[in-house]
DNA sequence: TAGATTGTTAATCGATTAACAATC
DNA sequence: TAGATTGTTAATCGATTAACAATC
C-alpha cells in the first residue's frame, strides 16, 4: 500500500475539520509565498501548535524556518473540500429567501451552479431571478436528468418544505440543503444538511441574557 | 450558599448548552405530562445516558419511572435561554435577505421583536416590510434610544457591511448579529454573531466529494 | 413488591496543549 | 553556525459512555 493512500484511511477529526474552513479562508487571501503556524492561527484564535497538529493529517509538509507553501497547502484544502469541482444544484422557492441566495456571492465562489429556479406560484414562472427564468414544478424532472443534478436547495414556506422533499427525492436528488425552518424527514440514505438560524437566535438570546443578569 | 446560587456556579459545558437547544424544540411540541431521558434522546439520536447527563446541570430533577416533569423542565431551559423575555432588535437592509428575515416566523416565537427597518437606498424609504416602513439610517439613533434596542440585525451587501456594524456600534449596540459573508471587526466588548453559510456550503461539498469518490 | 428509570460515579474516548528533538 | 519553526510524542483536559446503586 503506498503511502498516499495510507493517509486517505487515517480519519480526519471533526474538529479538525471545522477549522479547515478556517485555514482555507485565510489561506485564500494570503498574498506571500510562505505562512507560519504562527500567522495561520493569529487572527482565527487557534494556537499554533493546534494548526500544526491540524496540518499533519495532510500531504503538505511545512518547511522548518519558512512555514508552509501557501499554495499547494490550499490546492490540497480546496480539493478536500471539493471545491475545484463545479457542483450544480436546483434552488426551489423563487421567495425573499430564494432571491437573496441566488446573489450569494458564496455559490460562485466555490463552485456552486445553480441550473434552475422552481416555484409553484403561477405568476412568478418565467419572470427572472438573475440570469434564471422561474420554472414551473412539472420542469424538474427534465432538468434533473439533463443537468444531471445531486443537490437541491429548499427555501420555501415551512408548510411546503416537506413536499418539495419527498418531490426532489422522488426524482433521485442526493442531497437536501434545507432553509426552511422544519425538520424534514427524509430516508438515510438522502444527505440533508438544515441551515437554520434558530440555533444562533438561542445562543445570541442565551448570551445576552446571561450578560444581563451578570450586572 | 444556598443550594440553587451554588448550582449557577458550575459552569454547563457547551456541547450540552448545544443539546439543550434540542431538548427545548421537542419539548415545547410534547404534550405528555411526562417524558423519559429514552424519548427525549430517541428522535435527536442521543443517548438516554447522555440525556440523563445533560439535565443534570438543571434544577429540575426527574423521577424513576415516570422520567421528567415537562412543563417544569420546559420553563427552565426556556429561562436558560432568555426565551421568556423579549429582545428588541433593529434590522439594517431592506433588501431581499432582510424581507425574508422579517417574515421568519422564530422571531415570534422566541420572543424577539423587530422594532424597527433600515435602508440608505431613498426608494426604499417609506415603503412598508410587513408592518415596518423602512426608515433612513439618520433615524436609527433615535429609535435606538426609544426602544432601548441592545441588538442590531446586519443584511446589507458585504460591501456596505463594517459602515453599518461601525455606525451600530457607535449607537450603543451591544451585539451584532451578522448576515453579511464578510469577517467584521469590532470591539471585543460587542457580542458579534455570524450567521453564514459559507461553512454549510464547504461541509456539503466535502460529504459529497468524499461520496462521489467513494463509488 | 418488582420493574423501570433516575442520578452518579468510574472508565473510556477524543481533542487540546505542552514540550522538545529534528531540521532547514 | 544560530535561530526559528516544524512534526511528533506525552500530558492534560473535557466530553461521552458504561455501569450500577438509589428510588419511585
Amino acid at each position: 500500500m503506498e503511502n498516499s493512500e495510507l493517509k486517505n484511511l487515517i480519519i480526519i477529526p471533526k474538529s479538525t475539520l471545522e477549522r479547515y474552513k478556517l485555514y482555507q479562508r485565510i489561506l485564500s487571501c494570503e498574498k506571500r509565498e510562505y505562512i507560519s503556524s504562527e500567522e495561520i492561527g493569529k487572527s482565527l484564535y487557534i494556537s499554533p501548535d493546534q494548526v500544526r497538529k491540524d496540518l499533519t493529517y495532510l500531504k503538505n509538509r511545512g518547511i522548518p524556518k519558512k512555514g508552509y507553501f501557501v499554495k499547494t497547502l490550499l490546492r490540497e484544502l480546496n480539493e478536500l473540500f471539493g471545491i475545484t469541482r463545479t457542483m450544480k444544484v436546483i434552488l426551489v422557492g423563487a421567495g425573499h429567501l430564494g432571491q437573496a441566495l441566488i446573489n450569494y456571492p458564496g455559490f460562485k465562489k466555490y463552485k456552486i451552479e445553480i441550473v434552475a429556479v422552481f416555484d409553484n406560484d403561477p405568476n412568478k414562472i418565467d419572470t427572472f431571478v438573475g440570469d434564471l427564468a422561474v420554472l414551473p414544478l412539472e420542469d424538474m424532472p427534465r432538468i434533473i436528468r439533463r443537468f444531471q443534478v445531486k443537490v437541491g436547495i429548499i427555501c420555501v414556506p415551512d408548510t411546503e418544505a416537506q413536499k418539495v422533499a419527498n418531490l426532489l427525492i422522488a426524482n433521485k436528488i442526493k442531497a437536501i440543503w434545507n432553509f426552511a425552518p422544519v425538520n424534514l424527514s427524509v430516508p438515510p440514505n438522502i444527505i440533508l444538511r438544515n441551515e437554520d438560524i434558530t440555533g444562533g437566535l438561542l445562543t445570541l438570546k442565551h448570551i445576552l441574557t446571561k450578560r444581563q443578569l451578570e450586572k
